[in-house]
DNA sequence: GATGAATGAGTGTTCATTCAT
DNA sequence: CATGAATGAACACTCATTCAT
């Protein structure tokens, strides 16, 4: 598995061949079909521990945050996703950029479900700060999919922006978005 | 370069074989190959005419709309740009989940400085009516990034949101995050 | 044995690769090759049981009808012998339709030799009654095959032809080629 | 084709890979893919010509002998199956042993057929002098098994029979059954 | 003696690319 | 300039066989 999570970061999905998949885990051909039906399943599960693993962490942060003030704790947890996915760009690209074939990612959607309801119930519990027409399921897709892709085009493309300052755009656009 | 738009639009990165571009074109496989070094050429040439008839097209509609206020002109790109991308959404997706493959795009790229640099002009123009404390650059960079891939993954994924609302949405996503 | 002749029967030579066979011996891939040195020693074994046991089989049709009256005895005996082959038709299959690439079987040939024997026995016993000309070794020959192969194909290929037929079209096909 | 041919007559199916039929032929294996879809294809394109040769040449033989009179035509055309059949053993064997695997193959059925058919008319034009309980259609299907199959055997396991024997004997085999 | 994970040569097949015509 | 037959490296995958435990 970390050979073929190391092959894919390096190579992408077409690239990471079975063959180098084993010679990377220096394992024959075949011990590979010993364990996954197929090439897809592998890259499936490299993929899916990937999000495990991302999705484990981020929790952490938010327990570890949960009591903080809900700016503190947002600001906190937008560090965090940064910083977890920059640990592993690499994957992180071929899961952007190939997952699609695969079908969708139960693993990665979870991973947004769960962000995306931490955001719903604060958006209710606090719907008097907000613009008042506000279409909440709307808004959560649209704030989802911004930080998510924003926080990942960070990590992928660099741009000269300091970490810090990433962090407080991304509130700043939340925030700014939400407020009446 | 038509056949090969539509064989790429259809069937995605892999499935455009060199064979299958030429017989859709109607000429022998060779022939292609008398103007294209390989297939990722006509690859990229593909997707930069793509790129170069989107930012044609916006540009119509950016002078098309330059007299008017500020709000308007802005909604009313919005507007079109979504209404552009849904025109061909097959060669979107092929653009943005494969493309990177084949390294940074310089036409998509030049589409997106010329929306930038509008913004920007507009920033420094007004820049009384928002945030003292804006880094112009990181919040251009922000916001390009944010409304291309949400204007993009709404035409891909359509969420359950009315176009109309989703331009809204946008407009709103824009002016709360540049306002103080 | 047990494993591979039910194995080899339902799926054919190719099916029934090693790991199967082993799989439904309930024993480890390991193991076979403790006793079997590759796999064509395995399905070599298998059909020379079978052979045998259908040796053994008419055998005992045979002692038990070496009483009867000749035509009564012979027609027994076709009788018995496709009814023998209609039990396993799978490793029949398998046997004339795989088997030749494992070389000629012994014990194929022993059965067919056995009933030949007998065969020849009555022919010098009864030669007066026997066309003068007749070459006893090719009369010999061409009866075991034509015999052999025809209750063979008859129970793989399920002609529209009953049993009782089946058996009275032999017996008239080597009666009517050997008398004068 | 002729490589094919000749890769098959001596290695069977499984021993014929498409590698080595392409090196037989002296073409790289991607222009085999160029002509046949699939391995089966080839094998099954091969064994169809030689079908379709057996019976052009057995055709040929059936009208120059149409004139002569049944027994002299029987025999003429045993004559010419037999060694019609020698003439490649090798592929005969391929045909005879793996072909069912392939489905049933029509271009050897048609040949079948066509010799049935011939005998079916002989038998209705002479019933008189043959056996009046004859089941025509389960006589022919006995005749054109056995004298298929002890052909085909003849030459592929040359019993110690010479070839004029062993077309005498068939001979008498077919009448000796039909005669009353 | 039993085990089964490990093996890798070998399979059928694809497709971007070349080059003689 | 157009052609398309020819190419072969590369791919995903199989399975009979081995051998350390």
């Amino acid at each position: 598995m970390d050979a073929a999570a190391r092959v894919l970061a390096e190579r992408g999905y077409e690239g990471a061949s079975t063959n180098r998949i084993a010679q990377a885990a220096g394992v024959g051909i075949g011990s590979l079909y010993q364990y996954f039906p197929n090439k897809d399943a592998i890259v499936v599960m490299v993929l899916d521990r990937f999000a495990d693993r991302l999705a484990d962490r981020l929790d952490a942060q938010i327990e570890a945050t949960m009591a903080e003030p809900w700016p503190v704790a947002g600001r906190a947890l937008l560090d965090a996703q940064i910083r977890l996915l920059e640990e592993d760009a690499g994957l992180l690209r071929v899961m952007v950029e190939q997952a699609p074939r695969l079908g969708p990612f139960d693993k990665s959607l979870a991973l947004q479900r769960r962000l995306t309801d931490l955001v719903r119930v604060y958006l209710l519990l606090n719907h008097e700060e907000f613009r008042e027409d506000l279409d909440v399921e709307a808004a959560l897709w649209i704030l989802a999919e911004a930080v998510g892709m924003l926080s990942i085009r960070y990590v992928l493309d660099r741009p000269p922006i300091s970490h810090e300052r990433m962090v407080d755009e991304l509130a700043e656009l939340i925030i700014g978005y939400l407020r009446a």
